[in-house]
RNA sequence: GGGGGUUUAGCUCAGUUGGUUCAGAGCAUCUCGUUUACACCGAGAGGGUCGGCGGUUCGAGCCCGUCAAUCCCCACCA
């Protein structure tokens, strides 16, 4: 006997080992046709969220569908370097040990990074096996492995080679946490609660400026606060007031007649008392603040420009990690921000601090440490964007790449048609260093190695002296996308091989499913490397999963804590249910508000079918000879819920071609749990005998049948809800060794037009028997008190064999076809048709003559409202044929139903 | 500051070229039911001026304009 619930934690274990065990995931060229996934890696530190929980379903169940439709199907998986975070991870974990990476050389830094990456990396990879992701393991990639490592140094070299690759002096976007450039798409701004400082700066020789002004400053109609300015000094300005020990200069605009008189003078810096010029740039807001800006050309990129165009001195006073150095002069070691309150301190006491305003403004956060970032000068490698991403931009909007939902290229447009450079060198040394040897002159010699440079040096600059040790590497590491956009190609080993078997057989890839926040970061760059290096898209479709938040709308996150762990609602309720539940509600870029509630509704599914499948194997079968069921309604309910089956199929099969994953879902559950649980197994059940207290048997044809339509529908439910489906497939009939359901059929509508004629019958019947089951309801009567119908039709007998049917859902005792309505009987309308139940007791005729005068109304305005539609000209004469006759239809509908109304009510009324 | 999305039932969302009784689904709520697969169930019910206003049209949830709310992206006026 079957277990009365189905207990996920059984089976799930045993078949995910079972689909291994037979190779069911592994995938090699051969002559079917490809179907390709890679995996997005995720972060080799990372372990299982929602996120991944999402991204992963979908893609499993695209993966599944194509691998049942005879596809080759192939999902790679594989994670991520991830060198910034992980570099911080094993930071910190040395200092646990006491450790500090400035101890260590980079080997043996590197060393212990490998050392961590082999303990607890990739344990991601292990959680997607729960959720029953049908990955080809065999093919895991890392984007450090050796292959893929070179792939990298590979296209460095090249697209250096072809010039698209320099180095520069640059602003950057400086992480003081990780202590590494970020590029600009790593950057998060936040608006921030901050505080804006008013400080003043004496103007050197001050007693001169007194005489000056005796102009009177009035004639400027300045607004500002007479406090905030004064002949013999300016007020500037500023959140950052730790920086003016590095200010060049104090800027105002040229055309603000307020300052005419400081034209040429200069100022000096509170504290420090270095003076600096106050020059005049158009780029300065009259109306900001007090209309003078300091110059700080070393710690804002505005303020950089500024200084190139006033050939203004570069003062950088912050260290590497953010403190204060000795070119502050004061406050030095000191935290940036600590220094920010010691210095508004400092500046309060000396009297140069005017005034304090609160004020919002964007402050950027280093998206992997989230340390606040700081504009800085460095030396970095950029990769030149502009001609690289026309082919990707061409590719999207020409939809050769699809974006689902297209809404998503307004903004892909907006990026790559005035793509920046890409700073591509981090500071760190987890990940591919830079392949750039530096001769003790400074001259760059960019090769694959040590080896090859020493080659290129020697050949091509014929300084055959030269030795390796003559050489230094460049000491940075490449930016972890620039690893990672190579992805689709370097997992098929195509950048080193270009030519080989596998990447011409998988390559380009058909979906790619992510989240659209790396759009930029990870998925326009694999559009330009795809186009440079295969001249050929990496993927046609890039399907873009919404945000998981929670009940308040917040977005899931570690740090909030408001996630579930992705496990724990496995355990709870089976990764069928989970799968389920996550796919609910998750149309294509739309976020995804999480409930466990889904992941209730999705175990529940999982249990209807296994009570379903509990039913139908509890049945025993009639012996040959007694013949099929007899009144031939079972033969009927079969052909209705083929023709419903097929058209769901085709439903599905729409809804799948445009990513509708959630409709598909969708469908399916209401076939199964609507149509076939409630409908057919209701309609097909054999009777229970009392006397023997078990069910009668059922005929075997209508056995056999309903046993096919069950393993259709688990091979259709079988890309959403894997395990079940597989563990009942296996169940109902008798299996080959390493036969699976994953690689079974994909089940396809038949061809031609779906049984019209027996959907619309079966409509109508559904209609009588809820009809019937409402009067039940309403008047309070029990399920088990059959009731008497009596029909009465233009047609009599055209319910045929329905008759049964309805008997039998409704239990209904008898049915009869009058000419007259029954004395106490309540009735519906269906189409004209009267219908009469016959109830034991008084009918109410003061409800029953309500009932009918409201049901008139409506009729009769509707009627009405009909009417006047068709009687509009207009409408008559611009509208579509078809719409016209079907308003006449309904005219016609509603005069039957009117004259049963108007009959019943003179009836009930006794006249 | 620019660009885009969203706004439909208490909640989350469908609603495909304007036209069938088009105002829908799931969840939640309420009523009834220990029926013989399933109470992780069954049978029913209530609930919305489709964000506001204006326009186009014979006809608007759908098209156009405008306003409002909200979210996102881009742009670092200190």
């Amino acid at each position: 006997m079957i277990a009365k619930t189905y207990s996920p934690n059984d089976i799930e274990a045993k078949w995910y080992q079972y689909w291994l065990d037979n190779k069911l995931f592994t995938s090699t060229p051969d002559e079917r046709e490809p179907y390709t996934i890679v995996i997005p890696p995720p972060n080799v530190t990372g372990v299982l969220h929602m996120g991944h929980m999402l991204n992963s379903t979908i893609q499993d169940v695209l993966v599944r569908k194509a691998r049942m439709e005879g596809k080759n199907a192939c999902w790679v998986p594989g994670t991520d370097h991830a060198s910034i975070a992980t570099e911080a991870k094993v930071v910190a974990m040395l200092k646990e040990r006491g450790i500090a990476k400035t101890d260590l050389s980079r080997d043996e830094f590197l060393a212990y990074a490998w050392e961590w990456k082999e303990k607890y990396g990739g344990i991601i990879l292990q959680q997607l096996r729960k959720i029953g992701a049908s990955c080809d393991w065999d093919r895991t990639r890392f984007t450090m492995d050796p292959a893929l490592y070179e792939s990298v140094i590979d296209v460095f070299v090249d697209l250096y080679n072809k010039g698209q690759i320099y180095r520069g002096v640059r602003m950057v976007n400086w992480d003081p946490q990780g202590k590494t450039a970020v590029s600009d798409e790593e950057v998060i701004t936040k608006e921030v609660q901050q505080k804006l400082y008013y400080l003043k700066y004496e103007v050197v020789g001050s007693q001169e400026s007194i005489v000056d002004s005796q102009e009177p400053m009035d004639n400027s109609g300045a607004t500002i606060d007479s406090r905030l300015s004064t002949p013999d000094s300016i007020v500037i300005a500023t959140v950052r007031p730790e920086t003016i020990m590095a200010d060049a200069a104090v800027a105002v605009n040229p055309n603000d007649e307020r300052y005419n008189h400081l034209h040429g003078k200069t100022v000096r810096i509170p504290l420090i008392n270095r003076e600096i010029p106050i020059i005049l740039d158009e780029y300065v807001t009259m109306d900001f603040g007090t209309g003078g800006l300091k110059v700080t050309p070393a710690h804002d990129p505005n303020d950089y420009e500024l200084g190139i165009r006033h050939n203004l001195p570069v003062i950088d006073l912050l260290n590497d990690d953010g403190t204060l150095n000795e070119k502050a002069q004061i406050l030095v070691g000191m935290d940036r921000f600590a220094a920010r309150k010691a210095i508004v301190k400092l500046l309060d006491e000396s009297g140069n601090l005017v005034k304090t305003e609160e004020y919002t403004s964007n402050v950027g956060f280093s998206e992997r440490t989230n340390a606040v970032i700081e504009p800085k000068l460095s030396l970095q490698w950029f990769l030149k964007m502009e001609d690289l991403a026309k082919p990707a931009l061409k590719a999207v909007m020409e939809d050769v790449v699809q974006l689902v939902p297209p809404k998503f290229k307004n903004m892909y447009r907006s990026w790559m048609e005035a793509p920046r450079d890409w700073c591509i060198s981090r500071q760190l040394w987890w990940g591919q260093q830079i392949p750039a040897f530096y001769m003790q002159d400074g001259t760059i010699i960019v090769a694959k190695n040590k080896r090859e440079a020493l080659r290129k040096v020697q050949h091509e600059k014929l300084l055959f002296a030269m030795t390796e040790a003559d050489l230094t590497q460049d000491e940075d590491v490449l930016d972890t996308w620039f690893s990672s956009w190579l992805w689709p190609i370097s997992v098929f080993d195509g950048i080193r091989n270009p030519d080989n078997a596998e990447i011409n057989y998988y390559y380009p890839t058909n979906d790619l499913v992510t989240a659209p926040e790396i759009l930029f970061f990870w998925v326009a760059r694999m559009i330009i490397a795809g186009y440079e290096y295969r001249g050929q898209e990496p993927f046609r479709n890039v399907y873009l999963t919404g945000i998981v938040r929670d009940k308040q709308g917040r977005k899931m996150s570690k740090s909030l804590g408001n996630s579930p762990d992705p496990l724990d609602l496995i355990d709870q309720y089976g990764a069928d249910g989970v799968r389920t539940g996550m796919l609910f509600s998750s149309p294509a870029g739309n976020d995804l508000p999480f409930d466990e509630k889904l992941c209730e509704q999705g175990r529940n599914f999982c249990n209807k079918i296994w009570n379903a499948y509990r039913l139908v194997s509890g049945w025993t079968i009639k012996e040959k000879e007694e013949g099929k069921n007899e009144s031939g309604s079972s033969e009927l309910a079969v052909r209705w819920f083929k023709a419903k089956l097929n058209t769901t199929l085709l439903e599905i099969e729409d809804h799948f071609s445009k990513f509708r994953i959630s409709d598909a879902l969708q469908s399916t559950y209401k076939l199964i749990w609507d149509d076939f649980c409630s409908q057919y197994l209701e309609l097909i059940k054999p009777a229970y005998n009392t006397e023997t207290g078990t069910s009668e048997p059922i005929d075997r044809e209508t056995y056999d049948t309903t046993i096919n339509f069950f393993e259709r529908l688990m091979a259709l439910a079988h890309p959403f809800m894997p395990f079940i489906t597989e563990e009942i497939w296996q169940e109902i009939r008798e299996r080959k060794p390493g036969e699976s359901l994953c690689v079974a059929k994909y089940p396809t509508p038949r061809p031609g037009q779906p049984d019209a004629a027996v959907l619309a019958d079966f409509e109508v019947l559904f209609e009588i028997i809820s009809s019937i089951r409402n009067i039940r309801n309403s008047k309070q009567i029990g399920p088990k008190v059959a009731l008497p119908l009596s029909i009465r039709t233009s047609s009599p007998g055209r319910f045929g064999v329905l008759e049964v049917m309805i008997q039998k859902m409704a239990n209904v005792s008898e049915i009869a076809y009058v000419s007259e309505k029954p004395d106490n009987a309540t009735s519906f309308l269906i189409k004209g048709d009267e219908f009469y139940v016959d109830l034991a007791d008084e009918l109410d005729v003061a409800v029953e003559v309500a009932n009918a005068e409201k049901d008139l109304d409506y009729q009769t305005g509707f009627r009405d409202s009909v009417m006047k539609k068709l009687s509009n000209e207009k409408f008559v004469a611009n509208a579509n044929p078809d719409v016209v006759e079907r308003e006449r239809q309904k005219v016609a509908d509603a005069d039957a139903k009117i004259a049963a109304l108007q009959e019943t009510l003179r009836r009930l009324r006794g006249e």
